[in-house]
DNA sequence: ATGTGACCCTGGATGC
DNA sequence: TGCATCCAGGGTCACA
């Protein structure tokens, strides 16, 4: 589910609404997602003011002033508000009570994370090695020629390395190669400059757009609020395999790259 | 080091 | 109505 966009406009959400607030008590429900979660991690958080949400990739880090709740939405993850004594459902594993506004987690896939950071959040091993966040100065077309030199994989799962870029999953990747008219399937060391210089704004410009719309919600992504992202409405190849290309009309392609699909134009994107 | 595929899990859609 | 199969916004791991 969630990539960069929706993660943000969670990630505004939670500040807007709980920025500054005194938790009062945590609610897990299930021992585990991903992870294990930890033992004790409700007693820990009881009290806690959290002072700062921030994000880093696909991660929120909920800085809680001496120390960070790491929360990943996996495939299927959302975190909503919801009214005191609302009655959780099968897949709402934590409730986070901050007095009457209640932060809920559900997760029907369980790819999620649920972690408690004591240090700096920045040295935890599923932060340390991520890569450059694209809507930052330092992503520019110079730098990803650079990252991307001799690499023989293909230029979409490319981008969805995030080692490399984070944020950029199979929804957004897609887009952007449309937008900077790319076949997903051209070995990513072989892009020219030229298109390069194309595809650093075009990934920018898509995520920034999908953050205005609220993100993409297909089946599970719901905002802070509940409500629904616009931008899958917006898509311009992503689940869109037959019809037609917005651009030039020939018949949108799906194909398989890393158990992924792919969804291209044949005629804009070479 | 780099690239590929299996796998984690549940639920919805589709086809027989 | 039931069952089998495939697919889904992500990420890790083992192996060539």
């Amino acid at each position: 589910m969630p990539e960069l966009p929706e993660v943000e406009v969670t990630r505004r959400g939670i500040a807007q609404r709980i920025g500054g607030a005194r938790l009062d008590r945590a609610v897990l429900r299930a021992p585990t997602l991903r992870y294990p979660i930890p033992a004790g991690l409700a007693r820990i958080l009881a009290g806690r003011t959290l002072v700062e949400a921030k994000r880093r990739g696909k991660y929120l880090l909920l800085d809680f002033g001496s120390g960070h709740l790491l929360v990943h939405l996996g495939m299927s993850g959302s975190l909503r508000f919801v009214a005191p004594g609302t009655t959780p459902e099968k897949h709402d594993h934590a409730d986070f009570v901050f007095g009457e506004q209640v932060l809920r987690l559900t997760d029907p896939r369980r790819f999620g994370a649920l972690l408690w950071l004591a240090g700096d959040p920045l040295a935890h091993p599923l932060i340390a090695k991520l890569g450059i966040e694209p809507l930052s100065r330092t992503f520019t077309a110079g730098w990803l020629q650079q990252a991307l030199k001799a690499r023989a994989l293909a230029i979409k799962p490319a981008l969805m390395d995030s080692g490399l870029v984070v944020g950029v999953g199979n929804i957004y990747a897609a887009e952007s190669l449309f937008d900077a008219g790319i076949d997903p399937r051209t070995r990513a060391g072989s892009v020219s400059a030229a298109r390069l210089s194309r595809l650093v704004p075009a990934i920018r410009k898509t995520l920034l757009a999908a953050i205005r719309a609220g993100g993409s919600s297909l089946r599970d992504f719901c905002n802070t609020d509940g409500g629904m992202g616009d931008f899958q409405t917006r898509h311009r190849v992503y689940a869109r395999a037959g019809l037609p290309c917005l651009n030039c009309g020939s018949p949108i392609r799906v194909i398989r790259q890393g158990q992924r699909s792919s969804f291209y134009c044949p005629r804009c994107q070479r």
